[in-house]
DNA sequence: ACCGCTGGTTCGGTGAATGAACCATGGAGG
DNA sequence: CCTCCATGGTTCATTCACCGAACCAGCGGT
Protein backbone atom coordinates (compact mmCIF):
# COMPACT_ATOMS: atom_id res chain seq x y z
CA UNK A 1 0.00 0.00 0.00
CA UNK A 2 3.08 2.08 0.36
CA UNK A 3 0.61 4.84 2.45
CA UNK A 4 3.51 7.51 1.73
CA UNK A 5 2.33 9.73 4.91
CA UNK A 6 -0.43 8.24 6.08
CA UNK A 7 0.62 4.87 7.50
CA UNK A 8 4.29 5.71 8.32
CA UNK A 9 3.02 8.46 10.61
CA UNK A 10 1.26 5.42 12.11
CA UNK A 11 3.09 3.52 15.13
CA UNK A 12 0.91 0.73 15.15
CA UNK A 13 1.58 -3.05 14.24
CA UNK A 14 -1.54 -3.12 12.11
CA UNK A 15 -0.54 0.06 9.81
CA UNK A 16 2.98 -1.70 9.37
CA UNK A 17 1.33 -4.51 8.41
CA UNK A 18 -1.04 -3.22 6.34
CA UNK A 19 2.08 -1.13 4.17
CA UNK A 20 3.64 -4.81 3.50
CA UNK A 21 0.57 -6.88 3.30
CA UNK A 22 -2.32 -4.71 2.59
CA UNK A 23 -1.88 -3.18 -1.18
CA UNK A 24 -3.60 -4.98 -3.55
CA UNK A 25 -3.25 -8.54 -4.97
CA UNK A 26 -0.40 -8.82 -2.21
CA UNK A 27 -3.00 -11.33 0.02
CA UNK A 28 -4.14 -13.07 -3.16
CA UNK A 29 -0.37 -13.78 -3.83
CA UNK A 30 0.43 -14.96 -0.09
CA UNK A 31 -2.40 -16.97 -0.48
CA UNK A 32 -1.68 -18.81 -4.02
CA UNK A 33 1.66 -19.25 -2.24
CA UNK A 34 -0.02 -21.16 0.47
CA UNK A 35 -1.77 -23.36 -1.60
CA UNK A 36 1.48 -24.38 -3.62
CA UNK A 37 2.18 -21.56 -6.04
CA UNK A 38 5.57 -21.08 -6.55
CA UNK A 39 6.15 -19.67 -10.69
CA UNK A 40 5.93 -16.49 -11.84
CA UNK A 41 3.50 -17.33 -14.58
CA UNK A 42 1.52 -19.63 -12.49
CA UNK A 43 0.39 -16.75 -9.84
CA UNK A 44 -0.05 -14.81 -12.74
CA UNK A 45 -2.24 -17.17 -15.04
CA UNK A 46 -4.36 -17.98 -11.78
CA UNK A 47 -4.77 -14.46 -10.59
CA UNK A 48 -4.90 -12.53 -13.87
CA UNK A 49 -3.01 -9.72 -12.22
CA UNK A 50 -0.65 -7.50 -14.90
CA UNK A 51 2.54 -8.49 -14.94
CA UNK A 52 4.15 -5.17 -13.14
CA UNK A 53 2.08 -5.01 -10.33
CA UNK A 54 2.90 -9.03 -9.85
CA UNK A 55 6.66 -7.91 -9.90
CA UNK A 56 6.43 -5.46 -8.22
CA UNK A 57 4.43 -7.35 -5.35
CA UNK A 58 6.49 -10.56 -5.31
CA UNK A 59 9.68 -8.31 -5.40
CA UNK A 60 8.30 -6.30 -1.81
CA UNK A 61 7.35 -9.36 -0.44
CA UNK A 62 11.00 -11.03 -0.65
CA UNK A 63 12.37 -7.71 0.22
CA UNK A 64 10.05 -7.96 3.46
CA UNK A 65 11.19 -11.59 4.06
CA UNK A 66 7.73 -13.41 3.30
CA UNK A 67 9.00 -14.93 0.38
CA UNK A 68 12.10 -16.73 -0.87
CA UNK A 69 13.06 -16.05 -4.55
CA UNK A 70 14.62 -19.48 -5.28
CA UNK A 71 16.80 -20.10 -8.70
CA UNK A 72 15.22 -24.06 -8.90
CA UNK A 73 17.16 -24.92 -12.26
CA UNK A 74 20.01 -23.32 -13.16
CA UNK A 75 20.51 -24.40 -18.00
CA UNK A 76 17.31 -22.38 -18.27
CA UNK A 77 17.28 -20.05 -15.58
CA UNK A 78 14.17 -20.53 -13.75
CA UNK A 79 13.04 -18.86 -10.37
CA UNK A 80 10.29 -20.01 -8.08
CA UNK A 81 8.91 -17.93 -5.03
CA UNK A 82 8.14 -19.59 -1.47
CA UNK A 83 6.84 -18.62 1.60
CA UNK A 84 9.63 -18.12 4.70
CA UNK A 85 8.64 -18.90 8.14
CA UNK A 86 7.85 -15.52 8.44
CA UNK A 87 5.41 -15.45 5.44
CA UNK A 88 3.82 -19.13 6.88
CA UNK A 89 3.38 -17.50 10.07
CA UNK A 90 0.77 -15.29 8.02
CA UNK A 91 -1.73 -18.29 8.26
CA UNK A 92 -3.93 -17.27 11.10
CA UNK A 93 -4.44 -13.84 9.36
CA UNK A 94 -5.35 -15.23 5.55
CA UNK A 95 -7.68 -17.60 7.24
CA UNK A 96 -9.20 -15.85 9.41
CA UNK A 97 -10.15 -13.46 7.03
CA UNK A 98 -11.21 -16.55 4.43
CA UNK A 99 -13.33 -17.49 7.13
CA UNK A 100 -14.83 -14.43 7.27
CA UNK A 101 -15.41 -14.07 3.98
CA UNK A 102 -17.27 -17.28 3.84
CA UNK A 103 -19.38 -16.61 6.60
CA UNK A 104 -20.17 -13.04 5.55
CA UNK A 105 -19.52 -12.28 2.04
CA UNK A 106 -19.90 -15.29 -0.25
CA UNK A 107 -24.14 -14.95 -0.59
CA UNK A 108 -25.31 -18.43 -0.31
CA UNK A 109 -22.85 -19.82 -3.04
CA UNK A 110 -21.99 -23.09 -2.13
CA UNK A 111 -18.31 -23.40 -0.24
CA UNK A 112 -15.33 -23.71 -2.68
CA UNK A 113 -13.01 -25.45 -1.00
CA UNK A 114 -12.51 -27.34 2.28
CA UNK A 115 -9.42 -26.97 4.85
CA UNK A 116 -9.04 -30.57 6.74
CA UNK A 117 -6.80 -31.12 9.29
CA UNK A 118 -4.73 -34.00 7.91
CA UNK A 119 -4.08 -35.74 10.91
CA UNK A 120 -7.65 -36.84 11.64
CA UNK A 121 -9.62 -35.84 8.44
CA UNK A 122 -12.13 -33.16 10.42
CA UNK A 123 -12.67 -30.01 8.98
CA UNK A 124 -11.33 -26.84 11.05
CA UNK A 125 -12.96 -24.44 12.94
CA UNK A 126 -13.93 -20.48 12.41
CA UNK A 127 -10.68 -20.06 14.32
CA UNK A 128 -8.83 -22.59 12.25
CA UNK A 129 -8.30 -24.84 14.37
CA UNK A 130 -8.92 -28.47 14.95
CA UNK A 131 -12.02 -29.35 17.09
CA UNK A 132 -11.81 -32.67 16.70
CA UNK A 133 -7.50 -32.66 18.30
CA UNK A 134 -8.35 -29.58 20.30
CA UNK A 135 -5.59 -28.00 18.56
CA UNK A 136 -6.07 -24.24 18.55
CA UNK A 137 -4.55 -23.25 15.56
CA UNK A 138 -3.52 -26.30 12.76
CA UNK A 139 -0.11 -25.29 11.45
CA UNK A 140 -0.33 -24.64 7.37
CA UNK A 141 1.44 -27.78 6.74
CA UNK A 142 -0.83 -30.17 8.49
CA UNK A 143 -3.91 -29.17 6.16
CA UNK A 144 -5.16 -30.68 3.56
CA UNK A 145 -7.03 -28.47 0.74
CA UNK A 146 -10.33 -30.21 -1.06
CA UNK A 147 -12.58 -28.95 -3.45
CA UNK A 148 -16.23 -28.21 -2.50
CA UNK A 149 -19.43 -28.05 -4.32
CA UNK A 150 -18.51 -24.67 -6.11
CA UNK A 151 -15.06 -25.23 -6.63
CA UNK A 152 -15.12 -25.95 -10.71
CA UNK A 153 -16.19 -23.22 -12.01
CA UNK A 154 -16.42 -22.44 -15.58
CA UNK A 155 -14.39 -19.35 -15.77
CA UNK A 156 -11.20 -20.04 -14.40
CA UNK A 157 -9.96 -22.87 -16.97
CA UNK A 158 -6.09 -22.14 -16.53
CA UNK A 159 -4.07 -25.00 -15.13
CA UNK A 160 -2.93 -23.67 -12.31
CA UNK A 161 -7.08 -23.55 -11.11
CA UNK A 162 -7.31 -26.99 -12.56
CA UNK A 163 -4.35 -27.67 -10.25
CA UNK A 164 -6.77 -26.42 -7.67
CA UNK A 165 -9.97 -28.66 -8.14
CA UNK A 166 -7.34 -32.09 -6.82
CA UNK A 167 -6.85 -32.42 -2.99
CA UNK A 168 -3.52 -31.40 -1.75
CA UNK A 169 -1.45 -29.99 1.09
CA UNK A 170 -0.55 -26.61 1.56
CA UNK A 171 2.50 -25.33 1.35
CA UNK A 172 3.79 -28.34 -1.14
CA UNK A 173 4.18 -27.59 -5.14
CA UNK A 174 1.32 -27.25 -6.86
CA UNK A 175 1.41 -30.01 -9.65
CA UNK A 176 -0.27 -27.77 -12.62
CA UNK A 177 0.47 -30.29 -15.41
CA UNK A 178 -0.87 -33.88 -14.33
CA UNK A 179 -2.61 -35.47 -17.39
CA UNK A 180 -3.66 -38.99 -16.68
CA UNK A 181 -1.66 -41.17 -14.26
CA UNK A 182 1.95 -40.85 -13.07
CA UNK A 183 2.62 -38.45 -15.93
CA UNK A 184 3.74 -35.80 -14.65
CA UNK A 185 6.97 -36.42 -14.43
CA UNK A 186 6.75 -37.04 -18.27
CA UNK A 187 5.20 -33.87 -19.08
CA UNK A 188 7.78 -31.73 -16.54
CA UNK A 189 10.88 -33.39 -18.62
CA UNK A 190 8.93 -33.26 -22.14
CA UNK A 191 8.57 -29.07 -21.96
CA UNK B 1 -10.69 -2.15 -2.87
CA UNK B 2 -12.99 -2.42 -5.33
CA UNK B 3 -11.02 -4.52 -7.98
CA UNK B 4 -13.06 -3.55 -10.83
CA UNK B 5 -12.61 -6.73 -13.09
CA UNK B 6 -9.60 -8.57 -11.00
CA UNK B 7 -11.21 -9.75 -7.86
CA UNK B 8 -14.49 -9.47 -9.30
CA UNK B 9 -13.88 -12.38 -11.29
CA UNK B 10 -12.08 -14.35 -8.67
CA UNK B 11 -14.83 -16.66 -6.46
CA UNK B 12 -12.71 -16.72 -3.76
CA UNK B 13 -13.78 -15.56 0.01
CA UNK B 14 -10.82 -13.85 0.86
CA UNK B 15 -11.29 -12.21 -2.27
CA UNK B 16 -14.48 -10.87 -1.70
CA UNK B 17 -13.77 -10.20 2.10
CA UNK B 18 -10.63 -7.57 -0.01
CA UNK B 19 -13.32 -6.34 -1.73
CA UNK B 20 -14.70 -5.24 1.46
CA UNK B 21 -12.29 -4.38 4.03
CA UNK B 22 -8.83 -4.62 1.72
CA UNK B 23 -9.05 -0.79 0.57
CA UNK B 24 -6.79 1.45 1.75
CA UNK B 25 -7.31 2.66 5.28
CA UNK B 26 -10.30 0.48 5.33
CA UNK B 27 -8.79 -2.02 8.27
CA UNK B 28 -7.83 0.67 10.27
CA UNK B 29 -11.14 2.28 10.68
CA UNK B 30 -12.65 -0.73 11.67
CA UNK B 31 -9.45 -0.92 14.08
CA UNK B 32 -10.16 2.40 15.84
CA UNK B 33 -13.96 1.29 15.74
CA UNK B 34 -13.27 -1.71 18.28
CA UNK B 35 -10.88 0.59 20.23
CA UNK B 36 -13.89 2.78 20.87
CA UNK B 37 -13.44 5.84 18.41
CA UNK B 38 -17.53 6.37 17.07
CA UNK B 39 -17.25 9.44 15.64
CA UNK B 40 -16.52 10.99 12.28
CA UNK B 41 -13.99 14.03 13.60
CA UNK B 42 -12.39 11.51 15.91
CA UNK B 43 -11.69 9.05 13.20
CA UNK B 44 -10.37 11.79 11.31
CA UNK B 45 -8.28 12.76 13.91
CA UNK B 46 -6.47 9.96 14.95
CA UNK B 47 -6.36 8.74 11.43
CA UNK B 48 -5.17 11.65 9.78
CA UNK B 49 -7.22 10.47 6.61
CA UNK B 50 -8.33 12.95 4.05
CA UNK B 51 -12.10 13.46 5.23
CA UNK B 52 -13.05 12.48 1.91
CA UNK B 53 -11.78 8.93 1.63
CA UNK B 54 -13.18 8.61 5.43
CA UNK B 55 -16.73 9.14 4.64
CA UNK B 56 -16.43 7.10 1.41
CA UNK B 57 -14.96 4.08 3.86
CA UNK B 58 -17.51 4.96 6.30
CA UNK B 59 -20.31 4.80 4.13
CA UNK B 60 -18.94 1.74 1.98
CA UNK B 61 -19.01 0.00 5.38
CA UNK B 62 -22.03 1.00 7.04
CA UNK B 63 -23.34 -0.56 3.35
CA UNK B 64 -21.66 -4.09 3.68
CA UNK B 65 -23.15 -4.27 7.33
CA UNK B 66 -19.91 -3.57 9.50
CA UNK B 67 -20.48 -0.75 11.05
CA UNK B 68 -24.11 0.75 11.61
CA UNK B 69 -25.01 4.86 11.63
CA UNK B 70 -26.51 5.96 14.46
CA UNK B 71 -28.11 8.96 15.57
CA UNK B 72 -27.43 9.61 19.00
CA UNK B 73 -28.02 13.33 19.67
CA UNK B 74 -31.06 14.59 18.01
CA UNK B 75 -30.75 18.45 19.35
CA UNK B 76 -27.62 19.34 17.29
CA UNK B 77 -27.82 16.34 14.83
CA UNK B 78 -24.90 14.14 15.85
CA UNK B 79 -24.13 10.87 14.33
CA UNK B 80 -21.78 7.62 15.23
CA UNK B 81 -20.58 4.44 13.39
CA UNK B 82 -20.39 1.50 16.00
CA UNK B 83 -19.22 -1.88 14.78
CA UNK B 84 -22.38 -4.37 14.11
CA UNK B 85 -22.48 -8.53 15.05
CA UNK B 86 -21.03 -8.35 11.63
CA UNK B 87 -17.95 -6.46 12.55
CA UNK B 88 -17.24 -7.87 15.69
CA UNK B 89 -16.56 -10.93 13.52
CA UNK B 90 -13.81 -9.46 12.16
CA UNK B 91 -11.57 -9.11 15.45
CA UNK B 92 -9.64 -13.08 14.74
CA UNK B 93 -8.79 -11.43 11.56
CA UNK B 94 -7.75 -7.60 12.98
CA UNK B 95 -6.10 -9.56 15.94
CA UNK B 96 -4.37 -11.87 13.91
CA UNK B 97 -2.88 -9.16 11.51
CA UNK B 98 -2.12 -7.20 14.70
CA UNK B 99 0.05 -9.49 16.32
CA UNK B 100 1.58 -10.51 13.34
CA UNK B 101 2.54 -6.95 12.97
CA UNK B 102 4.35 -6.78 16.62
CA UNK B 103 6.18 -10.46 15.96
CA UNK B 104 7.48 -9.59 12.27
CA UNK B 105 7.12 -5.86 11.58
CA UNK B 106 8.33 -4.03 14.81
CA UNK B 107 11.63 -3.46 14.31
CA UNK B 108 12.83 -3.94 18.17
CA UNK B 109 10.28 -1.18 18.90
CA UNK B 110 8.42 -1.44 22.19
CA UNK B 111 5.03 -3.43 22.43
CA UNK B 112 2.47 -0.23 22.44
CA UNK B 113 -0.54 -1.67 23.75
CA UNK B 114 -1.45 -5.04 25.60
CA UNK B 115 -4.71 -6.93 25.14
CA UNK B 116 -5.41 -9.14 28.55
CA UNK B 117 -8.62 -11.23 28.89
CA UNK B 118 -10.69 -8.93 31.30
CA UNK B 119 -11.56 -12.17 33.45
CA UNK B 120 -8.20 -13.18 34.45
CA UNK B 121 -6.10 -10.34 33.25
CA UNK B 122 -3.47 -12.10 31.72
CA UNK B 123 -2.11 -11.19 28.16
CA UNK B 124 -3.68 -12.88 24.61
CA UNK B 125 -1.27 -15.16 23.08
CA UNK B 126 -0.51 -14.84 19.52
CA UNK B 127 -3.71 -16.71 18.08
CA UNK B 128 -5.83 -14.37 19.94
CA UNK B 129 -6.98 -16.78 22.79
CA UNK B 130 -6.09 -17.15 26.83
CA UNK B 131 -4.01 -19.28 27.79
CA UNK B 132 -5.16 -19.35 31.37
CA UNK B 133 -8.62 -19.71 30.82
CA UNK B 134 -8.12 -21.92 27.76
CA UNK B 135 -10.46 -19.92 25.78
CA UNK B 136 -9.55 -20.36 21.96
CA UNK B 137 -10.37 -17.08 21.15
CA UNK B 138 -11.41 -14.37 23.25
CA UNK B 139 -14.47 -12.00 22.75
CA UNK B 140 -13.44 -8.43 21.98
CA UNK B 141 -15.93 -7.43 24.45
CA UNK B 142 -13.81 -9.44 27.11
CA UNK B 143 -10.90 -7.66 26.43
CA UNK B 144 -8.72 -5.05 27.97
CA UNK B 145 -6.50 -2.78 26.19
CA UNK B 146 -3.72 -1.53 28.14
CA UNK B 147 -0.79 1.16 27.20
CA UNK B 148 2.83 -0.75 26.49
CA UNK B 149 5.87 0.86 27.15
CA UNK B 150 5.63 2.18 23.60
CA UNK B 151 1.91 3.76 23.56
CA UNK B 152 2.88 7.41 24.46
CA UNK B 153 4.29 8.86 21.42
CA UNK B 154 5.68 12.74 21.08
CA UNK B 155 3.83 12.84 17.83
CA UNK B 156 -0.09 11.79 17.87
CA UNK B 157 -1.22 13.94 20.68
CA UNK B 158 -4.81 14.32 19.57
CA UNK B 159 -7.51 13.93 21.65
CA UNK B 160 -8.10 10.39 20.91
CA UNK B 161 -4.55 9.10 20.81
CA UNK B 162 -4.58 10.66 23.95
CA UNK B 163 -7.60 8.87 25.32
CA UNK B 164 -6.43 5.61 23.75
CA UNK B 165 -3.66 5.54 26.58
CA UNK B 166 -5.44 4.91 29.41
CA UNK B 167 -6.78 0.96 30.10
CA UNK B 168 -10.03 0.76 28.50
CA UNK B 169 -12.43 -1.74 26.84
CA UNK B 170 -12.42 -2.76 23.30
CA UNK B 171 -15.76 -1.64 21.63
CA UNK B 172 -16.93 0.58 25.04
CA UNK B 173 -16.92 4.48 23.43
CA UNK B 174 -13.70 6.27 23.91
CA UNK B 175 -14.16 8.99 26.56
CA UNK B 176 -12.10 11.71 24.74
CA UNK B 177 -12.44 14.42 26.89
CA UNK B 178 -11.93 13.75 30.37
CA UNK B 179 -9.91 16.12 32.74
CA UNK B 180 -9.03 15.13 35.88
CA UNK B 181 -11.28 12.81 38.51
CA UNK B 182 -15.00 12.90 37.01
CA UNK B 183 -14.99 15.78 35.32
CA UNK B 184 -15.46 13.79 31.52
CA UNK B 185 -19.41 15.12 32.47
CA UNK B 186 -18.93 18.41 33.07
CA UNK B 187 -16.87 18.59 30.39
CA UNK B 188 -18.98 17.38 27.84
CA UNK B 189 -21.97 19.58 29.19
CA UNK B 190 -19.98 22.55 28.71
CA UNK B 191 -18.80 21.92 25.16
C1' DA C 1 17.82 -18.88 -38.52
C1' DC C 2 13.68 -19.03 -36.32
C1' DC C 3 10.15 -20.07 -32.89
C1' DG C 4 8.51 -20.55 -28.18
C1' DC C 5 8.75 -20.38 -23.18
C1' DT C 6 9.86 -17.94 -18.89
C1' DG C 7 10.38 -13.88 -16.45
C1' DG C 8 10.35 -9.91 -16.62
C1' DT C 9 10.45 -4.12 -17.98
C1' DT C 10 8.54 -0.05 -20.38
C1' DC C 11 4.90 2.96 -21.65
C1' DG C 12 0.56 5.67 -22.39
C1' DG C 13 -4.11 6.06 -20.43
C1' DT C 14 -7.34 5.84 -16.50
C1' DG C 15 -9.13 5.89 -12.01
C1' DA C 16 -8.39 6.49 -7.11
C1' DA C 17 -6.11 9.01 -3.17
C1' DT C 18 -4.66 13.43 -1.46
C1' DG C 19 -4.98 18.05 0.70
C1' DA C 20 -7.20 22.34 0.68
C1' DA C 21 -11.17 24.84 0.30
C1' DC C 22 -15.96 25.28 0.67
C1' DC C 23 -20.75 24.33 2.56
C1' DA C 24 -24.91 23.22 5.67
C1' DT C 25 -26.96 22.57 10.10
C1' DG C 26 -27.63 23.91 14.61
C1' DG C 27 -26.36 25.78 19.06
C1' DA C 28 -24.07 29.67 22.17
C1' DG C 29 -22.87 34.45 23.08
C1' DG C 30 -23.45 39.30 22.55
C1' DC D 1 -30.38 39.64 14.82
C1' DC D 2 -25.54 38.83 13.83
C1' DT D 3 -21.47 36.38 14.47
C1' DC D 4 -18.65 32.49 15.91
C1' DC D 5 -17.87 27.77 16.44
C1' DA D 6 -18.33 22.55 16.07
C1' DT D 7 -19.76 18.67 13.47
C1' DG D 8 -20.09 16.21 9.36
C1' DG D 9 -19.61 16.37 5.34
C1' DT D 10 -18.80 17.61 -0.35
C1' DT D 11 -16.11 19.60 -4.26
C1' DC D 12 -12.06 20.17 -6.82
C1' DA D 13 -7.29 20.20 -8.90
C1' DT D 14 -3.20 17.55 -8.52
C1' DT D 15 -0.62 13.46 -7.86
C1' DC D 16 0.06 8.68 -7.85
C1' DA D 17 -0.78 3.85 -8.40
C1' DC D 18 -2.96 0.44 -11.37
C1' DC D 19 -4.08 -1.25 -15.88
C1' DG D 20 -3.35 -3.56 -20.40
C1' DA D 21 -0.52 -4.01 -24.24
C1' DA D 22 3.75 -4.10 -26.19
C1' DC D 23 8.42 -5.01 -26.02
C1' DC D 24 12.78 -7.43 -24.53
C1' DA D 25 16.39 -10.85 -23.02
C1' DG D 26 18.13 -15.51 -22.00
C1' DC D 27 17.89 -20.06 -23.26
C1' DG D 28 16.34 -24.53 -25.71
C1' DG D 29 14.61 -26.99 -29.45
C1' DT D 30 14.37 -27.98 -34.63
Amino acid sequence: MALKKGYAAQHCSLARTLELVGERWTMLVVRDAFYGVRRFSDFQAHLDVPRAVLSARLGTLTEAGILEKRRYEQAPPRDEYVLTERGRQLWPALYALLAWGEAHASGSRPVRRYFLHQACGCRLDPAGGCPECGLGTVPPGDIEVHPGPGADHPDRQDPVSRAMLRPHRLLEPLDTVPTGSGAAEQQRNSR
